[in-house]
DNA sequence: TAAAATTCATGGTAGGACCATTGATCCTAA
DNA sequence: TTAGGATCAATGGTCCTACCATGAATTTTA
């Protein structure tokens, strides 16, 4: 049975990044809080300045800070955003199966959100829907143009959960969904029936019925997965 | 109108980290492929060693890469998986407010995996579930083993829906949801209530009927958020 | 033949130098 | 007096060189 834990001997950088990550989550380092200059900073930690940059730089990728030449470093405003957003950009998303795991975490994500929605949406929140809902109708022709409502309009609807950790979700998820989509699949079929969907799903935010509006973006995402796997099935069938 | 693009020279740091990154989007770049040593590959780009350094230790903090010295650097196994866990690590959860949010993401994934569970759970799942459910009941008395169970029992479920990018990311979102709570409530009372809920989550699944799955995971869920509030606003009516 | 010592390539750390950008300060001219 | 411009100092960006620490492969040794 295991009893003690690995001894490990971590290096300068892991112990920084630890110490930061500390400070991060007892909130005393908060968003906007600027860090002494490299050179001051790496003498407080007793560091040479080339590793405590390797520090900087890492949390800079990771978007916990953001570093202004000739300024300074900053803690990021809206960290929770920024946090969830860089991981995605680095997944490969090439296979069908991986593009079928993001369907349905966003399906889990638009679902609860959409009920979430019917219990607080604003009216601010529903002017928002309604005009992406018209905007896609209006540009039914014109794919690309369509297709960017699409998105703003489920985008829309997450946003009026007022759960922005859940709308920041789902805009990370939709960054290598969309990629991956793009190149493999087109549209087109789609959109003109998303159109129905979205009527309905609107319709139960307004009436505040959060179990109709579930069951109405559920049913119109599962459908898109159904086209994406008859896709893929034909594309492996006549290849 | 905004036409054209911001001229942005970027640093040569983010110039190599975009290169990285496309290369592991397209999938030339794949897990467990290994990087030229330091030295070398500084001179292939036409960087100082500490420039490159810079990239690589960011992208090993973002989890896309390992560094073992004396050995070499390789692109992670199972990418995904580390590449969600490490943004939660440096979430700021001190609010009530980020807590809720959190528990909504949290019902959000669970739901939807449970209901996909009651689809796919092979008989293996289903033990294992059925296992943590058990020891969670014998632990009833002892708060922390308990609420290890606890947790076991509902990664085991998520676990069953097939989705490893499910499970990954209510692992991650556990993270920062254990580490606030722990600080600022108890579980003790709704653990016993828990395992009446855990009891109908199981059946569902066991007969196959996603709906049921889902809807008595969002009551057990939609409960526990109820007591946070009410916990929270009695915190701010006594003090 | 197996164990021990050595070697060498690799990542980890350090210090110093110089460039590029930014904001603040000071100065000048209207 | 003040708007505009020049200067300056502080900060991040990049580079070089040197040396340490680790681990795997190789060689040596018993």
């Amino acid at each position: 049975m295991k009893i003690l834990d690995e001894v490990k001997k971590q290096t300068l950088f892991d112990d920084i990044v630890l110490q930061i990550q500390q400070l991060i989550q007892s909130g005393k380092l908060k968003p906007g809080d600027q860090f002494p200059a490299e050179r001051e900073l790496s003498k407080q930690l007793n560091v040479s300045r080339n590793t405590l940059r390797e520090v900087l730089k890492a949390l800079k990728l990771l978007g916990v800070i953001e570093t202004r030449q000739g300024n300074g470093t900053f803690i990021n405003e809206n960290l929770n955003a920024k946090l969830i957003s860089t991981p995605f950009e680095f997944m490969a998303v090439t296979e069908t199966n991986d593009i079928l795991d993001l369907l349905e975490a966003r399906e889990a994500i638009e679902t609860s959100a959409a009920g979430i929605a019917a219990q607080r949406a604003t009216e601010q929140d529903i002017a928002l829907i309604r005009k992406n809902m018209q905007l896609m109708k209006n540009n039914i022709d014109n794919v690309e143009l369509c297709s960017k409502y699409d998105v703003e309009f489920h985008f829309s609807i997450c946003k009026a959960s007022q759960n922005t950790f859940l709308f920041d979700l789902l805009k990370a998820i939709q960054t290598p969904l969309l990629r991956a989509m793009k190149k493999t699949y087109g549209f087109k079929n789609s959109l003109m029936r998303a159109t129905v969907y979205h009527e309905r799903i609107i319709e139960s935010i307004i009436r505040k019925e959060p179990s109709a509006a579930i069951d109405s973006m559920r049913e119109h995402l599962q459908e898109i997965k159904k086209d994406i796997q008859q896709n893929a099935t034909q594309k492996n069938v006549t290849s």
